[in-house]
DNA sequence: AATATAAGCAACTAATTGGTTGCACAAAAT
DNA sequence: ATTTTGTGCAACCAATTAGTTGCTTATATT
């Protein structure tokens, strides 16, 4: 099953978890007491983002401790950068970006 | 149908189209040209972004040109931004995101 | 040693997704 | 006036998703 970062940060679950494992690591207990869904349905959706490799365990004893891996963070941030030149308004830049695309589908 | 920009993105073809007009906007026909599917599929996929606002419609005649929003692709950046500090490494800046979201429990 | 707790896994289900084909309609070309 | 072209819409379908419950296993607690 492949997983992609732009499918995992898809679902507004996930999204939340995110948010609140940047700030600090938690297991999936604590995390599934801020959801209305069961512990186990939280659990798959950390399966997910452990798949994709948003997030990172770590475990002590029979906890396991879920955070989130901002490296990878940045391969979303990196996909964006290529459309930033036109919020921007810097039009010459993105015919740059025109020119390659260009070059790579001959 | 509640449509969501970050489940916009999730499909790599969209993504691909995203790219594909970003550059320059193009009828449903010349987009279709590009990928291995039929057009109504394309047409589909235009729906769900233009539903989404990431892209504009011109109609010119018959043919409908399609353009990326570049402003609604700031939304995505946007909630990046409160991440772009665990890549920069100031963890003195989260922990004020952590107090917001704390005060926000409560 | 017995019990309680934390977590993962599997089977099931309803809803959604991403594709297909066929059709309708308006605009352009003949 | 007829035909071709560009587009959208609807019905259908297989695969995937996001949830559920029930079970197992490993670690703590009593």
């Amino acid at each position: 099953m492949r997983r992609d970062v732009f499918q995992a940060i898809a679902d507004p679950t996930r999204r939340a978890i995110i948010l609140l494992i940047a700030v600090q690591a938690m297991t999936p207990n604590a995390i599934a007491e801020h959801f209305d869904m069961s512990r186990q349905a939280v659990s798959k959706h950390l399966r997910i983002l452990t798949e994709c490799e948003l997030v990172k365990q770590e475990q002590s004893g029979r906890e396991i401790f879920y955070q989130l891996n901002g490296n990878k963070m940045q391969e979303i941030d990196k996909w964006l950068e290529q459309f930033r030149k036109l919020w921007e308004g810097r039009f010459n830049e993105l015919d740059k970006v025109l020119l390659t695309i260009k070059s790579k589908k001959k």
